[in-house]
DNA sequence: GCCGTTTTCGGCCCGACTGTTTTCAGTCG
């Protein structure tokens, strides 16, 4: 057995390699099955690794894209850490061709030619060879070619990659309406992975309607955040901002912009899976409509194409191509979680630890933003950094709160303050303050800290064992990931949703932006095992309960409905449906 | 290489834009 066990990234790196090396070969359709495959691994939680060792060959088939094929090349990965024939093709064409590709512009087809030609292997092969002059003498390349290699290698340097949704999503917010300022703008939408609330976003899609598209095109090229254009046409223009992400405006006529709409968001695989279904009927669907023949069945409206398509609505958060097709055609699709349905909020640390405004300030905040309840969980004594309470500081402040909520009665205010603690599970899975002190509070929530690199085993048990204290009703933040960051913990998630069911214990979705935590994979499974879950803010300060939205858009995308998530019931119902309730 | 209530063989989504060309291949989404 191969010692380091393979992610998912690094197997998909593998098989987007291959797809490249396939394309150099002009070998026709296999690469657009690697790369179907990358795709999927690459948004895929469970480990494929993992799935290859236990279940074998007819686990790995039961992936969608993958085949008896691909399946033995996945054996061969994780069994020894690489396979023939990609071997094969290394050995063939020594080249970095993922590096190279990252070079916008470039694919599989020109770097064979320049490697080829002018023995490039590399990007800085690449870089020296534009800087000398050397591409523009190469067929069908010319000096613009040369410059945009050497742009694109300025890019690749400073790329940042994909951002977090929840930091970037205001900014782009600011974006939309301005352009929706435009007298010429008829309807403005941002599509793309942020239509679909994907928890990070790599580049910004604009959709405009409008019957004056130059006025658009004019207005929008003299944004000053505009740092550089790629590409402009009639409809078309993209371009890269100085904030470092990359944008796409397009143009269509107001009769297209559901069918732009649709196609603009995405993702790739649930639009070929649309088109499918239109080639089936003997249609076409593309950016403009849905047509028979020159004949327009639909494309004014979204909701009109899916159905013309004989499909329900599907939410864009569920537009993956993972089921919901299916579940369209069959009405099974689930009534998802709205954005204002939360009537509580459940994970709130204030000025008592490391949070930056007192327990009123939150309350106040709170019921701004339309909630009835919120819980106060401030750290507890093992996270000393914090400022964490011992037994003793949680009694103060749960006088403090009764008190509080005299006033706030007195005041005929709405909001009610539950009291309650972020406890912290030691290693060996008790909690760090007393049975009898948790058990005068009104919602305890548990969550790992520290030790986040015990084995897989040990940090399950450590876990569940916390969840069956009588005293703990939710497991917060329950992978302990920081996207970008630090990994998850090593959790048998299964081990967890069947222990949550079996215990009670509510499971969290913490909308802080980079926990997302349990993350959309999860959160089906949990809708599925019919486990509860609650969706937290996790706020720190009074401008943090704008995060819920982002636990909210992680609930849909793992198509959990309101019954599904336990903090859009009113408050007594909700404590009622507590462990010790 | 994958996939299948029209198929286990024969298909495999669709269009805009660029750069280099005189009609299109390559790239991108």
């Amino acid at each position: 057995m191969h010692e380091e066990r393979m992610t998912n990234q690094e197997i998909a790196s593998v098989f987007r390699e291959m797809a490249a090396y396939l394309d150099m070969e002009n070998v026709q359709f296999k690469p657009r099955a690697y790369e179907k495959v990358a795709y999927t691994l690459e948004s895929l939680d469970e480990s494929v690794s993992e799935t290859a060792r236990i279940g074998g060959i007819s686990a790995l088939i039961k992936i969608p894209g993958i085949g008896r094929g691909i399946a033995q090349h996945i054996l061969d990965l994780v069994k020894d850490g690489h396979f023939t024939e990609h071997d094969h093709f290394k050995k063939a064409i020594p080249v970095k061709v993922l590096d190279l590709m990252k070079v916008s512009g470039l694919g599989p087809k020109m770097i064979k030619v320049l490697w080829k030609e002018l023995q490039i292997r590399d990007l800085t092969d690449l870089e020296t060879a534009a800087k000398a002059g050397r591409i523009r003498r190469l067929p069908r390349f010319g000096e613009k070619s040369e410059q945009k290699i050497l742009k694109g290698l300025e890019f690749v340097k400073k790329a940042e990659g994909r951002r977090l949704l929840g930091f970037i999503l205001p900014e782009v917010r600011g974006l939309e309406k301005v352009i929706a300022a435009y007298p010429e703008a008829l309807q403005v939408e941002i599509a793309g992975s942020i239509r679909r609330r994907r928890e990070t976003i790599g580049d910004i899609d604009i959709l405009v309607s409008t019957s004056n598209p130059d006025g658009v095109i004019d207005r929008f090229l003299n944004l000053s955040l505009i740092d550089h254009v790629y590409g402009k046409g009639p409809t078309k223009i993209n371009v890269r901002l100085k904030n470092g992400l990359d944008a796409d405006l397009r143009i269509v006529p107001e009769e297209s912009f559901g069918a732009a709409l649709c196609y603009f968001t995405g993702s790739k695989q649930h639009n070929i899976r649309l088109r499918e279904i239109a080639v089936k009927k003997g249609w076409k669907l593309n950016e403009y409509g849905l047509y028979e023949g020159d004949r327009l069945i639909a494309g004014r409206t979204e909701s009109g194409i899916y159905m013309a398509l004989g499909l329900s609505y599907v939410d864009p958060e569920l537009r993956e191509d993972l089921g919901e097709i299916d579940a369209a055609r069959t009405r099974n699709l689930p009534a998802l979680i709205g954005y204002g349905d939360l009537k509580g909020d459940l994970q709130i640390q204030t000025d008592w630890t490391d949070g930056a405004n007192t327990i009123e300030e939150m309350a106040d905040a709170a019921e701004a933003t339309g909630l009835e309840y919120i819980a106060i969980t401030d750290h507890t004594k093992s996270l000393p950094m914090t400022g964490g309470s011992d037994e003793k500081k949680l009694r103060n402040q749960i006088t403090a709160v009764q008190t509080l909520n005299r006033k706030l009665k007195l005041k005929k205010r709405k909001i009610t303050i539950l009291t309650g603690a972020e406890v912290n599970i030691m290693k060996d899975g008790s909690l760090d303050i007393d049975d009898e002190v948790l058990a005068e509070l009104d919602v305890v929530g548990a969550a790992v800290h520290h030790h986040f690199d015990l084995p897989r085993d040990e940090q399950t048990q450590r876990v569940v064992r916390a969840m069956e204290n009588p005293n703990v009703d939710i497991l917060f933040h329950p992978t302990s990931r920081a996207i970008h960051r630090r990994a998850p913990i090593e959790l048998d998630v299964d081990a967890i949703i069947e222990a949550a069911g079996r215990t009670g214990t509510i499971l969290e979705i913490d909308a802080s932006p980079e926990r997302l935590d349990l993350k959309d994979e999860y959160i089906r499974k949990c809708v599925e095992a019919g486990v509860r879950m609650c969706i937290d803010s996790d706020a720190h300060a009074t401008t943090e309960f704008s995060f819920l939205e982002f636990g909210i858009a992680q609930a849909r995308r793992g198509w959990a409905t309101r019954k599904d998530i336990i903090n859009t019931l009113p408050v007594k119902r909700f404590l009622a449906s507590l462990k010790k309730g």
